[in-house]
DNA sequence: CTCGCTACATACAGGGGTGTACGGAAGCAA
DNA sequence: TTGCTTCCGTACACCCCTGTATGTAGCGAG
């Protein structure tokens, strides 16, 4: 960890930083799981040898132990805020589904690929499972705050933050406005309420205008 | 394959079974994914050499494609029989959930499993993918029977589908007494409508019981 | 008793992965 | 120039897995 790096980045490309190695285990990560990120292939990818890698990690354990550190970091409060600064119901499950759809900020395939790792991997798992934890808690806290008894808003948060996770669980590949024509259904199912028509629709095209401007 | 195969199985104990094979090998599959189905570690647990499993099968490969034939064999049928034997939305639900919790009937783990499998694997994946619509499908056209509106019948089915997909994928683990007293949630978030207290007593009463016969 | 098939055991080739030890180039400092 | 530090290349030891070639024990048939 150099403290004074008077150095500046830009001068030679081979030099790398520790954070360019957790990168791409992050992208390989996402890509092809755990076993894919191989001490091996990270550098063939990065274009340097294992040494490098030595230099800055002990181990590979220690790098896999950043990747986690990584992810709590990015996607932990993203959805929290989402539901904490909502007002309403209906804002706040729209809100809740733009984070979920807006991948800039809530990344859904980093969410997947340390949930499958979770499931080889005991100190993980436990990680993964506080998280999820507290987010389904705070949906629930969300649904009390608008009128559900207890029971049914721990209920109702499960199912609506477990249908998204199987969304990617399964790799459900859909076309936004196919996605946005089952709104009106979801949240019927999710609330046991009608949502505004004028609402839902604009929320709809806004989406959907966002996919297309970033593709 | 031996057509006359006069010879009973229990005379000598080493003699391996092409399913011997894939009996462990199922087991090592749900235990510990598909990259722990290795030859070397299966001949370890059947305490026989590599040599016998290249007499049986061809390659690791050859395996694995009867690994997913398995698959097929065991969990195809059982749900999409018990949608459309049921008579009655509340009925029908009731069996959905009693064939779930029913590991010797349906084997989530084994789901789960291939599913683990499919997320690193094309053609594997393909094949779930199906599964999954095939299902999915059944449920929709269940709803349908019972009075919802097309669109909201497929809605339904893929929240209950992937609420169930979930309690798998995220591992979650509650004793049935506790999974039985959030039955009224689930049924009125799922359907829309209030369950029979009675019946819903008598089937949560069912499931406690069996869970205590077979732990 | 011997032949021949079955169902393995043994041994070897080949590849890929992790760590580690060490050597060497680039950069700054005195 | 000399020397120290930073960063990376090279080479080696070691382990584990697949596939294949070949040896071999047991058992039924003649």
């Amino acid at each position: 960890m150099p403290l004074l790096s008077t150095r500046d980045e830009t001068k030679r490309a081979p030099q790398q930083t520790r954070d360019g190695w957790i990168e791409t285990a992050l992208a390989v990560l996402v890509e092809q799981g755990v076993e894919a990120v191989q001490i091996t292939q990270l550098a063939k990818r990065l274009d340097v040898t294992r040494g490098s890698f030595y230099w800055h990690f002990a181990s590979r354990e220690e790098l896999l132990d950043a990747l986690i550190a990584e992810w709590r970091a990015r996607n932990s409060d993203v959805m929290l805020n989402a539901l904490a600064e909502s007002d309403g119901l209906q804002q706040g499950i729209l809100d809740l589904f733009a984070v979920w759809v807006d991948h800039t900020r809530f990344d859904p395939e980093l969410d997947q690929a340390v949930r499958d790792w979770a499931r080889r991997s005991e100190p993980v798992r436990e990680s993964v499972a506080q998280e999820d934890t507290n987010r389904v808690s705070a949906i629930a806290a969300f649904y009390s705050r608008h009128g559900f008894a207890k029971a049914e808003a721990f209920i109702r948060a499960r199912i609506i933050y477990f249908t998204q996770v199987s969304y990617y669980a399964l790799g459900i590949q859909e076309p936004m406005t196919d996605r946005m024509s089952y709104l009106e259904a979801y949240y019927r199912c999710f609330t046991g309420q009608e949502i505004d028509k004028d609402v839902a629709a604009a929320f709809g095209a806004r989406l959907i205008r966002a996919e297309e401007d970033v593709p």
